[in-house]
DNA sequence: ACCTGAACACCGTTCAAGT
DNA sequence: ACCTGAACACCGTTCAAGT
């Protein structure tokens, strides 16, 4: 088969694959070969689809970041629409965390990641905030949501337990990958909490900066 | 030459070249045929010091987590301690960006990364905090500080300015680039400030959950 | 226009062969 | 014990050849 008269390959579809592998095994297993393989074809044909494998990847990140719901901005308190949002943010990475390390470097070229940049920051200006502090509290969310997406605290601890005994604190730290919900979601909650009602009483006080 | 008397190869000339070559050029180029080419060695050598690549990149993460001060959580309250840990542990992750996605993942078996999170644990503990309470603080300020490290904010706007003139927020956003510090800087301490003084607050409040 | 096989310059890792 | 070349099964990407 050379050239069947009806594509085979849609970027759609393309995407749609490379989404459902990164998922299902990780950056590391959506090589160009495997790729192919799972859509019925030889590898080099998916470049005549996308430039290079960058490309792809980019496009499944932003099918995901395009997933969170940044309706919230409109009619919400920045307060709120902030935690809404953060909590939109953190279902779609947890999800999909296989392609965190590529949304945590920023939002490039993607539209939605732009699109969501554009919300955030205009919120923030919108609601008073000088453009300085917009981007501060704009990319301490991003460290926060990215930073707890990343990798699960608790299932880090996942040595032998006798590695723990060595150490007077941590003797019950291999428990922690049993409660990994509670941990991990407890803490981002946590964080999310402190953020907005320290960043809430600031703004109250006219600060403002 | 098949074995001089006096081996070429040690762990620790081998550890010091990844870290430089990872500091360089990123984990990516820190390949095994590259490394060993920088230790004027054939690429199958290093495998006489270490059964894997990811032993290598580990005790890189290794060495970088030792440089993080710990010494802070004798002699102070547990604010200050916290904070002055944070501020050590950002100032290296920064020195060393290109490692950070190791260590997101967690300890792992590194004495290092193992001694940090038993410094802070046991502080937090030792402060009065719950154990629920401590871990979620110690997981949330390692949050904060891989999330802020993972990428910079400031360059993650770096495509053409033109790109952002279609969002009526984000039209100046290619100038932050050149406020780098400022931004990145800015938005860290403010997390930082955030989340100890609220701690703080909730703490006086008595709450200890 | 779109898919193919062959090729290039890379990977991590294994292993028998050398001293 | 420790370094080597050859090999295996992979990579991303290019390109001439096919329809």
């Amino acid at each position: 088969m050379a050239r069947p008269r009806q594509a085979l390959l849609t970027k759609e579809r393309i995407v749609e694959a490379a989404a459902a592998l990164i998922d299902a095994e990780g950056l590391d297993a959506c090589s160009m070969r495997r790729l192919a393989t799972e859509l019925g074809v030889q590898g080099p044909s998916l470049y005549n689809h996308f430039a290079t494998k960058a490309e792809i990847v980019d496009a499944v990140a932003e099918v995901v970041v395009a997933q969170v719901d940044i309706s919230v901005f409109h009619g919400n308190d920045w307060r709120e629409a902030l935690r809404l949002w953060a909590k939109s943010y953190h279902a779609v990475l947890a999800a999909h965390p296989n392609i965190v390390p590529v949304l945590a470097t920023g939002p490039g070229r993607r539209p939605a990641g732009l699109a969501m940049a554009e919300a955030v920051y205009g919120a923030l200006i919108d609601a008073g905030w000088s453009r300085a502090r917009a981007t501060h509290i704009g990319a301490l969310m991003r460290y926060l949501i990215t930073g707890s997406a990343l990798g699960s605290f608790a299932l880090g601890f996942d040595a032998d337990p006798e590695l723990y005994d060595h150490y007077p604190h941590l003797h019950r730290a291999h428990e922690l990958a049993a409660h990994r919900d509670a941990v991990d979601e407890g803490a981002f909650q946590l964080g999310l909490d402190l953020l907005i009602t320290s960043l809430s009483d600031r703004y109250d006080l006219g600060v403002r900066r």
